[in-house]
DNA sequence: AATGAATGAGTTTTCATTCAT
DNA sequence: TATGAATGAAAACTCATTCAT
């Protein structure tokens, strides 16, 4: 009866919604833009009934919005952890380039959430509301950036003259900036690697310590 | 009967065939979704009948990518006049920044062309075929950087040790990033100036010669 | 563009609009309740394709009480035109029963009309806001009954001490009441017949002059 | 599990139907119209689950039509009662009219139920056919008038050389002509309370001995 | 006996595209 | 060349009914 809101926390999730959940990952994977997301193709996949869906999402939008949220909450958890076995910050710097191109060519949706944070439609308004709940909040890439760079300045790796808020901008755009690249350029590996070691040493330059 | 394919010269367009781009400039001003753009609200607003779309154009996908085509290279090309007058590189950010901005609030639209370079709709993936076709990408963003940067390396203005292409993602980057922090935090005034200025002075410290 | 409000004049209207009051006509006619109308049904009997519908009405709602309207006028229309061929109010009254009772038993709908009227249904509640435009009113059932007496007593058939509303209420009553004797003792027809001419003798024994 | 029928007396009902039964008037009298009526909000209202209803009828529209001859053997049992403490004829249709109208703005469901008795839906038709079983017969309204008319005619109150079924039929038909007329001119009171009048007098000055 | 999660057929509605005029 | 009426496939969503627990 009570409706998912997406604020539900892993192990209370029923069996379908986390069925529901895969389905839209993997057809995000698939790339299959989002508007061309049906309840069709998602039931579908998830191999329930249509009727199902709406026992628990009050619409498709708060469907797709939640497995969303869902889904980058686990895929910043994974990342955060990988990211903490790193020895320091620019170590983790070159671990977060390699994750954001293999994410790209692996579709596996770095970029496209990336992406939804500053799209206009339906489904994009309803996450940015659901990420501003504060529960949830901590999980998002800008806060994952800062939680590093906040280990990193009191590990001394980080200069703690810049605001922290700003370090994570940044870095989130030479991220987001790079995968643009990645769209244009894409062919070429020579290119590539070029610009990840330019746009890993930015960061570097602008924000470690010593050099 | 050719069909117009985007690559036509603003002199070369049929009257239809202009009022139809700047219906969905208008409908893209207001603020309306790339989802929820329907040929009957385009033709609509052109004042011409839906069936006069299709003597043009193959879809509405294709309309909709080359109008759009359109309206990006009109406002970079708008854009590159406005810094062509600026005195120096430093002033020219500081331009581009307030351009940003003002578009950002004004909903005129370069925040919305920014984020379709990196969409995956059928709209975003004809438009960004469009944009590899070579007499276009002139006038593409990150070749208006190009321009502003080799004009600035050969007045002394910029560093020449670094790559152009470089520099150019990176100034991308570093604006796309800025609107996506005003889409998270375009509430606070004072946070937004501090940000802007940083934002401004990142690219100065990396990219600019000396003081 | 400009939708069907059901206020249009009989020669006004479009061929696809005749083609589906005529199919929602028939389908009452079959007996189908109106929860069970779909608009599919409609525009299969219209012969039409199932969007031409949302071409002219704005919902199934507006289509079907439009044409329940357009209906309730044609036959109020023919009915008076019969009616006015007769001599005086006592074979207007007689000439009444005859319809209302062929009416039940081919189903030609006088019966749902009236029903309707005391509908609580999204259609029955549109059909009585369309009805109170003032331009249909004068050939609603009421208004029919109206003018008859209003003739009836000019010429001096009926009492003039009696309000006419009143009149036309009892006349309405009395053939609604033997319509629902005709669905509870339709099979006996000499029982039918003695109650119509008690119902006969009712309204002339309360109503008309003499004796 | 031989299911429920309608034909079962108040005390041999389980509990859960009885539940059942209440849920459907209570949504009756928020007028909620016949064809919005859902199972579940039916078992929600009773405050049980879905499946059990179907324990005790075959389908929705049983259950509806049960619930619906229930209460109207129990509205119409109340009303008998009450007209029972009344001194005369007169009084007994003043107290009527009087019901009539609470009922029609109480929404307590009188009108909605004579209104059935004419209605073509699934859930009319099998009311009706319920109705048609003899043993509920005796409650129903046509019946009630016919009591009070042989209690009225034995005691020298109404004519007796009128045919008891004429007279109840036309006496259910002022009721629900008055109840038409309500729809139609419920604003104004003035209007109202002299259309009571003339049916009341209509109906004395036709039944009524003498004065 | 009682439940309510699950289903999917069926409903309303939209809209890109066609084509007779 | 230009039109817009007509189409129908496909979408979101509802709800009577079933059945494992």
């Amino acid at each position: 009866m009570g409706k998912i809101t997406g604020a539900e926390k892993q192990d209370e999730l029923p069996e379908k919604v986390r069925l529901l959940y895969n389905a839209v990952l993997q057809l995000f994977e698939e790339g299959t833009d989002l508007a061309d997301i049906t309840v069709s193709s998602i039931t579908g996949k998830a191999g329930i009934g249509k009727g199902t869906a709406y026992d628990y999402f009050d619409s498709k939008e708060e469907l797709v919005a939640c497995a969303l949220l869902y889904v980058m909450t686990q895929m910043t958890e994974k990342l955060l952890k990988m990211l903490e076995t790193k020895e320091n910050f620019g170590e983790q710097m070159a671990c977060l380039l390699d994750w954001v191109e293999k994410s790209f060519f692996e579709r596996n949706c770095l970029n496209r959430f990336l992406h939804l944070l500053t799209d206009n439609s339906s489904i994009g308004q309803l996450l940015r509301q659901k990420v501003d709940a504060k529960e949830i909040e901590q999980h998002m890439p800008m806060m994952l950036f800062q939680r590093l760079l906040k280990k990193a300045a009191s590990d001394g790796e980080v200069r703690t003259d810049i605001s922290l808020e700003y370090m994570a901008y940044t870095i989130y755009s030479r991220l987001a900036g790079y995968v643009t690249f990645l769209y244009i350029e894409k062919q070429e590996r020579e290119k590539r690697e070029k610009m990840r070691m330019l746009v890993y040493q930015g960061i570097m330059k602008e924000f470690a310590v010593e050099g």
